[in-house]
DNA sequence: ATATATACATTCATTGGTGTATGTATAACG
DNA sequence: CGTTATACATACACCAATGAATGTATATAT
């Protein structure tokens, strides 16, 4: 066939990650070939091993240009050490709100959460994800320890793992919505649960209790 | 080779899980064949195809073996209905204690998380997930419930929403921790999270928020 | 205008994995 | 004690998917 224009060839690059997507979410990523992508693109083989030098290369495109947005949502390292309580707050609001509304979000966070094996070629993507994760947690706990320089947040804080407790509570809350998004709704339940959980903290934030025994729970949980 | 007697067979099989236990692992399920699994258990192909029907269903034998105990942690239905908070809240320590002490959860865990497509064969048990997911939201609305009537909880309490951020909140820390282990200490950050959440909840729980409009997110994200 | 790089399509060889069919030695059972 | 079902091992046919090699028409640069 003919050679394109640069312009079109763009287009089938792009249109070769739209299938992809598609597929990927489907039939889930080592259950769609090659083959099925290009078709579905409306183009052969060749055309994805020019573009991109195999699945592992096109998954990892695929995932970019969902998750970049994303990324670039999250301030710039400096400036997470001055973000106040309220801008960490509408941060994740803002995740929440792309989850919702943004169905490239959507599909794309359903694929790297049930459709792909973080195995063999895939584990450098998990490693990156583990990146991701520590940096939403360094975020909030420099938002937490700046809140507590100001007063805002008892010094009594844990902000470690108040830290671990918010990326948990959004990243679990994202995680049911995306396995049944019937179930509740979205945007509402996370403004109030992370606008509760912030509320909690300036209150009366409970100091870390110790770790009970095996003993202790185990006589606990039987009462 | 030779019969081997009924005990012999279960220890076969017995064996061969285990062996899909660590290669699930390792490998990712579709990237580890049933010629790798039956030679890590010392047999061959011949033996898992008579034990199993394929791979989807060793997949989850495996599954089973590890969930069972948990599900049996969790109360039946009918006891769920009078599920006290305290009792509740035992019941959550104690699937953070298996994730942190049972080698085994552990090693599921990370299978059902990272290591599996959830699509095609593996589809129904996608489902099996989701229906776990919402028995573990009833049973937390339906303590919550009880704990209105008693007058533990404000009868301003969102109940519903309550019991997916409780949800959330675990399967987030687990994932958490699933991912990155040596970040924070499960049971301590888990039990402190918990403990807040439902002191919150007793003390003065905030009502659901009215979920902002678009523009007003945005405004105040710029501020 | 010619040459060259581009953007694919087509073809081919290879392979790893699956399911099934068959072989077989022995436990279990009456 | 003979028979049968069991618990595998072995062998075979088959296929889908990959990666590389090659073909080719046309943008694009000069």
């Amino acid at each position: 066939m003919a050679k394109k224009t640069k312009q079109e060839a763009q287009e089938t690059r792009t249109s070769l990650i739209d299938a992809a997507e598609q597929l990927f979410q489907q039939r889930g990523v080592s259950r769609c070939s090659l083959q099925d992508i290009a078709q579905a693109a409306g183009v052969t083989r060749g055309a994805i091993y020019w573009h991109f030098k195999d699945k592992t290369e096109l998954f990892k495109a695929m995932m970019e240009r969902a998750t970049m947005p994303l990324e670039e949502g999250m301030a710039a390292p400096e400036a997470a050490l001055q973000l106040s309580l309220a801008e960490l707050r509408w941060g994740w609001i803002n995740v929440l709100h792309s989850t919702v509304n943004n169905e490239r979000t959507r599909r794309v966070f359903d694929i790297a959460m049930h459709r792909v094996e973080y195995s063999g070629e895939m584990q450098g993507l998990q490693e990156r994800k583990l990146t991701s994760l520590r940096a939403w947690r360094q975020q909030n706990q420099a938002a937490f320890a700046h809140a507590v320089s100001l007063g805002q947040l008892p010094a009594s804080l844990n902000i470690a793992a108040a830290a671990v407790a918010l990326v948990a509570l959004v990243d679990g809350l994202i995680h049911q919505w995306i396995m049944d998004p019937q179930a509740f709704d979205l945007m509402a339940v996370g403004q109030a649960s992370v606008e509760g959980f912030l509320n909690n903290l300036a209150n009366k934030a409970p100091p870390l209790l110790p770790v009970l025994t095996d003993e202790e729970r185990l006589r606990l949980s039987r009462a």
